[in-house]
RNA sequence: GUGGGAUUAGCUCAGUUGGUUAGAGCACUGGUUUGUGGUGCCGGGGGUCACGGGUUCGAGCCCCGCAUCCCACCCCA
């Protein structure tokens, strides 16, 4: 037997309904928020997501699925939703036609992980992305978004909340930490002397107990942003307390992806195990530029679908449609075609062998469905049908035509 | 990529120190004295015990390999 990929799984039957409710409920939340759907290639070139997720992060240093293709191209299967909708913006020259330009989007994602519960291979986002829109009330839009999703399927979270400053306020918090990290470069675990070189605002987010106790004393990304930076912070904060949404400011919050700027948020599930972040996101300013489009300020989020499926509670499931059935088999043919002309607006579920009425309600019942309709031989002679409703249990027996 | 655990029917799982034809519940399916369901009763089908080797008179059980899932690390949604 063939199977599947490791990491990839087949999405069917019970799943498909979570999966499909989850994207519909979000779909429809983000286009009140104004945001409109947005598709984008699963391959792209390489190069989009080194330089906008950064060479330096995990994603793009080992977890890509990257081939050359048969026109010699240096291509890979998207490891994230972000670039390639920048990328998209950029190409339709909406930098250049100015305005608001809001997007979501939901698809699959590829990166080559070792799995587990809620880490796949192949997994799939739903994520917004907002363009030109630089008040941070937008920043809280988006968080207010994933709060307004995550209720009304009925999950609990946790919302964690941190500020990476902007290009003015970064680069000398950064040589600061740079310069307290290498004090104690002696007592750090090997990833984290990696990443002072690398990408040094990591090693707060160092799962190293031992890591951490040093950074105790660290300078804190919070207490170092320029004036504009903290008062959009607070701002952010402000807004999120007058719309009674929790948080918890946590200055050791790094997005794994070198874009972002500013804003920076992730919600946390205490309910799936380690892999418990369930959305995050954050602010983008300097992205569209980095990638040869006109300075645009951008924010944007996006969930894990698969993290979130377990975690919905799913709407009590509705009896709906027709089950009909024939009492004899002289009847089935008339059952048929009577079948065929009301599946034009209705679900219509045929049981091709004929069997007793009380064999036809089970199976009916089995079904969930709302009606069930039969023909017997007292039918058959009167060119009725028999009805009954499932739900409330009313019963009528009408001619064909009126069915 | 590193370390650990698991894998037996469609699903959830039993399976004694290695010893006849490998079990249960649920699901599926048929019947239930002949036209009233969901929740009664009786029956039935379904397993190369993940896969490949090895030890043994004999392996679901022991050993080795391998795949997948799960857990931790790592990373992130």
């Amino acid at each position: 037997m063939i199977a599947s990929l490791r990491g990839m799984n087949d999405i069917l039957s019970e799943d498909y309904e979570r999966f499909t409710y989850f994207i519909e409920t979000a779909s429809e939340i983000a286009k009140n928020y104004g945001f409109h759907f947005i598709e984008t290639p699963l391959l792209e070139e390489t190069a989009l997501f080194k330089r906008s997720v950064g060479e330096s992060s995990d994603i793009v240093g080992k977890e890509m699925y990257q081939f050359i293709d048969k026109g010699e191209n240096d291509v890979c299967l998207r490891p994230e939703g972000t670039a390639g909708v920048v990328r998209a913006f950029i190409q339709k020259k909406l930098d250049r036609a100015g305005g608001i330009h809001r997007f979501f989007y939901h698809g699959a994602m590829f990166r080559y992980e070792r799995p587990q519960k809620g880490r796949l291979r192949q997994f799939h986002q739903f994520g917004v992305e907002s363009f030109g829109v630089d008040s941070v009330y937008e920043d809280a839009a988006m968080i207010m978004m994933v709060s307004d999703i995550l209720s009304k399927l009925g999950i609990s979270y946790r919302l964690q909340l941190n500020s990476l400053g902007c290009s003015e306020c970064m680069p000398s918090y950064k040589e600061s930490l740079v310069d307290y990290v290498r004090k104690c470069q002696d007592g750090i675990c090997i990833d984290c002397q990696r990443r002072v070189e690398t990408n040094p605002i990591r090693v707060l987010d160092c799962k190293n107990g031992s890591c951490q106790e040093l950074y105790v004393e660290a300078p804190k990304i919070t207490q170092n942003l320029c004036a504009s930076c903290s008062s959009d912070f607070s701002a952010l904060q402000s807004i999120l307390d007058d719309n009674s949404i929790a948080y918890e400011v946590d200055s050791n919050l790094v997005r794994g992806l070198d874009y972002y700027s500013k804003t920076a948020f992730e919600f946390i599930s205490d309910e799936i195990g380690s892999q418990s972040a369930i959305a995050g996101g954050g602010r983008y300013d300097k992205l569209v530029e980095f990638l040869d489009g006109r300075p645009t300020p951008a924010v944007g989020f996006a969930m894990g679908i698969e993290r979130l499926m377990e975690l919905i509670k799913m709407p009590e499931p509705k009896k709906d449609g027709y089950y009909m059935g024939a009492m004899d088999d002289e009847a089935l043919q008339s059952v048929v075609k009577i079948a065929h002309k009301k599946r034009k607006n209705h679900t219509i579920l045929v049981d091709y062998k004929s069997k007793n009425l009380k064999n036809h309600l089970k199976a009916a019942d089995k079904l969930n469905a709302k009606y069930c309709a039969v023909i017997g031989s007292d039918e058959m002679k009167n060119k009725t049908i028999w009805v009954k409703n499932l739900e409330d249990k009313t019963e009528d027996t009408m001619p064909i035509a009126e069915f």
